[in-house]
DNA sequence: AAAAGGAATGTTATCGATAACATTTCAGTT
DNA sequence: AACTGAAATGTTATCGATAACATTCCTTTT
């Protein structure tokens, strides 16, 4: 039972001693900041090496009061686009030593309250939301944190701050008119039942406006489970339709996992798509390019999104601070968005 | 150009102020631990509430010396499975403090590398890692370390501590084997061409063995770009297939969204699946249950793995220090895989 | 040769919490 | 009433880095 010595975690300090040199030296030599002779720094980077001296961040973040910190919270995981986001994002703030601290919501205006306490605790320098709604604490709180805030993928009517993003009613509205001009008259739509204040209802609302419009009977809404409609649920979703709204000549899912899910329940039943049902659904990803037939759907670059809001990001951390606007005038980045019409519908 | 008093933060010592308590008090309430009047704690709550005071981790962690976070690294943000294991930790580990750095290594061992250094900074409390291959300084770096570091999704030769997976050669293997006893002869694999040390390699060499030991030829292999294989580069890879080996009974792809794209260019081409080739996948994605046909696959449970690692931290964590083995005998839990043949094979 | 001024480095205070130890309070015991 | 000991609270030192300011060491200029 002899204890083993501990290995003591090497600290700036030891770095310092052995390389003969300050403490603040050693931190001038790893920050490239202020000035330092060349040699030096080349001897301290040594060290440093030979130490296998990790710095704490954990100590530089409370003295310097920078964290470091982006908090990213996205409503799943489970969504190859915000993947794509998630990864741009990444890619623009990773280079200037900024690091993601993400979070998911489940489509939850609670869980994201929650996260955000958790999250400020870790004091990041700017906070990425993705709109689905927000609590009235949730707002109170990214006052006070006096951060800058960046809200994805809509054009919410009260913005906190940044958005990046498109209006998803009048993208899913825009869609619906493409069917409704291929001649389709009896459209359903396909989504969540617990979408209150989500981008989900967003697209419900433009799918129904564009049908009203056009004169049509927007009365096929299959509402099944919550967000987000993976597969799986699609399919059974895709059941339910067959079922109530067994006239259906083209179903427009609220995603395209879901219309993937969709169409493997019409397929299964013996129909043919896009013949005997037509099938669309929302956000381009790689499953509806490939399905067979291929998913008509509406394209958007979650990539772009998350560029677009490192952009905005790194632009308000650099603005200098205490400005009347506390972190600069509000921008709201639209994105394009494109109907794909294919083999589906 | 009147510059807006810019709101101070709170400070748990404005807690204690204005509740007239010292700051080791607020602490106490705060974090349950020590001994406290119901009272008083109910006192400083509703202090902290109306001051929307956020306690500040960083200076937590520096003085207590427990960061709260775990480090998980994975290969790919853009894999569902992966989602599924991160949430599956987040919900074991959020309930008790911890909180999760995400960050992914592109299946590229120098970037693992670099990412272990930036995420050390921090001083995560665990590490958890997807075996894909380590570099040197790795290790140098979690053994100077010294917290637990947890392996997942593979069963390494030489785990570095412990390990939660399952072999992804003999997973490949029995799958190959059920295929030839199905009456396939001619199989294909199709796989990444830069699969040096990772599991997509284990699983070519268990395709391999089983053809080998069936006295089959295994000369069929296609390799195509780099991990992680998408849908899309699936469906490239497939073209390849159809032109280099057109006699392909049967292909065995290294991960589902590989199965699903490659299939899709096996019916683009107009063959029908799997009566001119039959298909195979690996990881039971939800998309393989669903595509038309269905995808033979073989099923793992990364929820399963989630759960299993952030256990094995948690026991690891809770474990006294100092002892002989810094963090407990290491433990290596094995994960059961199921054949899934379905209408694809 | 003295003065000036910038580059390089060092010293001290500080960030906001918690650990460790010290003290007070108070119920229960004799 | 004095004593005991646990519960409740307070005080001081500390975590490991950086900011802000101080100092030293040059080089350059006149």
């Amino acid at each position: 039972m002899t204890k083993l010595p501990v290995t003591q975690p090497v600290r700036m300090s030891d770095v310092a001693k052995a390389a003969g040199v300050s403490t603040m030296t050693v931190s001038r030599a790893l920050r490239k900041d202020g000035p330092i002779n060349e040699e030096t720094r080349q001897r301290i980077l040594k060290v440093v090496r030979e130490l296998h001296y990790v710095p704490d961040l954990t100590a530089g973040s409370l003295s310097s009061k920078k964290s470091g910190f982006i908090t990213v919270l996205l409503p799943s995981l489970n969504n190859l686009h915000f993947a794509q986001t998630v990864q741009a994002l990444t890619e623009a703030l990773e280079p200037v030593g900024l690091q993601i601290l993400l979070g998911y919501t489940n489509y939850c205006s609670d869980k994201e309250e929650e996260l955000i306490e958790l999250m400020l605790r870790r004091r990041p320098e700017a906070m990425i939301l993705s709109y689905d709604g927000h609590t009235e604490r949730t707002l109170t709180l990214l006052k006070k944190a006096s951060i800058p805030v960046v809200e994805l993928w809509e054009t919410p009517e009260e913005p906190i701050h940044h958005t990046v993003g498109f209006s998803n009613f009048e993208a899913a509205k825009q869609l619906t008119q493409a069917l409704i001009a291929k001649g389709y008259r009896k459209l359903a739509f396909l989504g969540e039942a617990q979408d209150a204040g989500t981008r989900g209802a967003a697209r419900r609302h433009g799918f129904v406006a564009a049908m009203e419009e056009a004169g049509l009977s927007a009365h096929r809404l299959v509402r099944h489970k919550s967000p987000p409609l993976a597969i799986a649920v699609g399919a059974e979703a895709g059941k339910i339709l067959l079922e109530d709204y067994p006239d259906t000549d083209c179903v427009f899912c609220v995603s395209d996992p879901a219309a993937f899910g969709c169409m493997s329940a019409i397929l299964a039943s013996g129909r043919k798509v896009p013949d005997d049902i037509a099938v669309a659904g929302f956000g381009n990803f790689e499953v509806s390019r490939y399905a067979t037939p291929p998913i008509t759907t509406v394209s958007v670059d979650p990539a772009d999104v998350g560029r677009r809001a490192a952009e905005l990001i790194l632009k308000t951390l650099e603005a200098p601070k205490g400005q009347q606007e506390p972190h600069g005038d509000p921008e709201h980045v639209k994105m394009d968005v494109e109907l794909l019409m294919r083999g589906s519908s």
